[in-house]
This record gives C-alpha cells, structure tokens and sequence, in this order.
DNA sequence: CATCCAAAAATTGTCTACAATATTTCGAGT
DNA sequence: ACTCGAAATATTGTAGACAATTTTTGGATG
C-alpha cells in the first residue's frame, strides 16, 4: 500500500526537482495537480504531497485555491541564498575542523572522485545531483542536524536559482576547487578551508547572469518525461 | 470549503505548537489523526496536512507507517539551536542596522511594550507568542525571506527546547532585553545591538536545565482543549 | 513462568467522489 | 468594435471509504 504500485511521493519531488535544474520546468508554471496524476499515474492526493514537499524546499509557491507555480527567485533573493550560504558554510567548515574522522575524509575524497567522472562523461544529471551533494555531505559530517536542513534548504533555492540566472555551459560547482576545500580540511587549515569554501560560492555567484527572466514552457508533458 | 466550517490547518498547527510551548504535550506523545480529527472536528486529509507542516517546522517527528510523535530534542541539538541562532540573529541586526527605517523602530517599540503589558498580566499565552515574535520581527524587518524562514524555525524549535528544558518559572525572553536592542539599533551602534542580542541568547539559554527527559503525559483530548 | 506465534484491533497510507473556488468562454449591451 | 457580465469549464480543497501495515491481545508451547 505505502508503495503499492505507483512512484514514491520522494521520487517525484526528485523529478521535478531536476525537471527545474536542468531547465525544463521554466518559473512560472503551473504544475496542476490533474496534469501531474496523469503524468506519473498516481492520485492526486500523492501529488497534492509532493507540492507540499516542493514547496517547504523553497522550488514552488503554493497560492491558495490557485495552484502551484514553479517560483520565481528574484536577483536579491538569489543574491540573499548566496549571501547566507557563505555565513552558513562557513561555519559549517569550522565545524568539521573540529572533529573530522579519516574516515569522514574518505567519504568526502570518493564523492569528489564520483564528480570528476560524471564531469568528464559529461552526465549533465550527475553532476547536478553530485555537485549539491558535495555541500549537504559537509554539512552531514558537520554533526548538527539543523544545520544539515538549512543546507538541505540553501542548496534546493541554489538550484533553482543557477537553473534560471546561469549563463555559462557549465554547472554549478567544479570538483576541482570542492578538492581544494577537501585537502584544506585533511590538513587542519580551518581558515583556508573557509576562505576557499568563501571564494568557491563567490566564484558560483560570478557565474550568474543577473537579468529578468521573460519566458517560460508550457509543455509539462515533455518537461517531467 | 476551502473553510467551509471547520478550524483551518494553519490554526491546528498553531494550537498544537502552544500546546508543546506551554508543556500541556509532552515529547514523545503520539500525535493520533484519529484522535486529533475528533478533536478538531475535521477530516484526516486536514490533520495530516497540518502535522507534515509541524514536521517542517521541526516540532514533531513523522516516521512512515507509524505516525507522528512530539520531537525530543537532545541536549547537543538544544546547543545547536541557540549557537546557530547567535549567528544567524547577529546576522539579521547587522543587516537591520544598514537600512532600519522609523517604521520600524515604532513597530519595534509598540512589540516591545506589547510584551511589557502581557508580562504585567502573566498572560501566559501571549508571552510565549510574543516573545518569539520579537525576533521574528526583527527577522521581517532584516528585508531577507530566506532569514525569515530560517527565523521561524529557530524559533519553532527553541520553543520546544523551552519548554523541555527550562526550570525557572519565566519564559524565553524579558521584555527589557528586548528593550536594550532595539534602542541600541536606533542609536545606529551596530556592534553593541549584535552584542546585545548575542548576551540575551547566552542568557535564555544559560536558565534551561540540561538533564534528560523522562516522563509524557497521554491525555491528548485535555492537552489540545 | 517466560517466549513465541497467530488472530484481532487500531492506525496509517492511498484512492475515489464530491463541494467550492477560480478561470475561461461566450454573449449581450453600449 | 469594445467592455462588462453570466454561464460553462477547469482546477483546487475536503471528506469519506478502502487497503496495507503496525501494534496489541490472547493463547499455545517449551
């Protein structure tokens, strides 16, 4: 029953999720619940569930007796995320100086390895997802739960956002300098560590192209597939 | 329909987070639909929504196929809270201080006595909101949305640490602490406000008692009247 | 007497149907 | 031809019914 047949409820946010990273679901649109259930064959109560989900990530907007929109980031929030996100990492940095295991640098070693090849096989879903994984894993070492949900959250908005400002070919984060902060951590240095994570999410930022969005799809069909 | 008669899902959470605040539902206490749908008079789809909401702001925990329970933060997670909130509150009177308006500052100070009155009278209920509200407040007035919502759950959780761990009979926040940040924003002396605010959080978290949980009450009916 | 297993009860998860609201369409009036 | 308004359509919000899982209860067995 709680699976019974149909797509789990995290399986459709993760859908839509990289439906919005990689540009196919444009802000501004609709996402009607009908559509949805049809799409992915299951009741609109799941879906109705899963906007609920997307919505406290920060990637829709829930109007009542409207609807749920893809949102809109506007430049200062996108500038806020980022703006926040220093604060955050930061501290999240230091935090891990304090207390890091071997074991916790190997972890983070095999994820940037896991990046380096979806980069050179240019899998543009990988390196989405791994490139966002790479913060939440720091965050998960860092031991505090609540920080690893702020960047739960930071990290969603940050999405969206470099899916609707970006400019460049490329994506969010190069593994390169996520090495970097990795070799700055194994070696005790706690402020270069939080410089390079500093100069990173400064370097991301560089990379956005702050105009208005004007256009938007319509087709949500071909956008979830 | 969308209020056609019953209480609406935004007041159930409300409810059930002064319930938690002022310790008539202890942690750990199974959060029934059933029982609650009786209680409130409303259908399970409407209880369900709102206990997702309570999940997001980290008052209760849901576990599939089992049901929502009261979060029981540990003693390191209350810590957590109050240092992220040292960071992030210092954050939100630097960034107030840059652009603070008159408007402001009276919606500030009409909080403020808001608070000296309710403390007069020992209203218990208004004490617990408006004390939270405070930084609240303060957290719209810093012009991010992104603090904002971070405000609200390091609220929402405080709450609940409050009421799990405090000993003394006052609650969260004097009035006159509050006081003292607010003239110290208007006097346009940014370090000593953030020093201020840094204090106070030091100083709610310094009376809480730092001891293990033990016992829960059951008596869902009389906790939620 | 304790332990384990099966049946019964309770609880959560999902779906379908219906009610209320919002949007669109189409026509009348100026 | 344009604007305003009412019916028709579409979409969201809610309630109740059913299926699956978990918990409890009761008894049989070692």
């Amino acid at each position: 029953m709680t699976e019974q047949a149909g797509i789990s409820i995290q399986q459709i946010v993760e859908k839509v999720w990289l439906s919005i990273a990689e540009r196919r679901l444009r802000p501004g649109v609709q996402l009607k619940e009908g559509q949805m259930a049809a799409i992915f064959d299951v009741s609109r109560a799941r879906i109705r569930q899963a906007l609920a989900a997307l919505e406290r990530e920060g990637l829709v907007t829930i109007i009542p007796n409207r609807g749920a929109f893809v949102c809109q980031p506007t430049v200062d929030e996108a500038r806020d995320v980022f703006t926040i996100r220093r604060s955050v990492e930061g501290r999240v940095v230091a935090r891990i100086g304090a207390s890091v295991t071997k074991a916790d640098l190997a972890r983070l070693r095999g994820h940037v390895a896991q990046e380096r090849t979806a980069n050179t096989n240019d899998a543009t879903t990988d390196i989405i997802k791994l490139s966002g994984g790479f913060h939440l894993l720091l965050a998960e070492i860092s031991g505090s739960d609540f920080l690893f949900g702020m960047m739960r959250d930071l990290i969603s908005r940050t999405s969206l956002i470099t899916a609707v400002y970006r400019n460049t070919a490329r994506f969010n984060c190069g593994p390169d300098e996520h090495a970097e902060i990795v070799d700055a951590i194994a070696a005790g240095d706690l402020k270069k560590a939080s410089g390079l994570m500093e100069h990173h999410l400064e370097h991301v930022e560089s990379e956005l192209d702050l105009r208005e969005v004007r256009d938007m799809s319509h087709d949500l069909r071909a956008a979830l597939a």
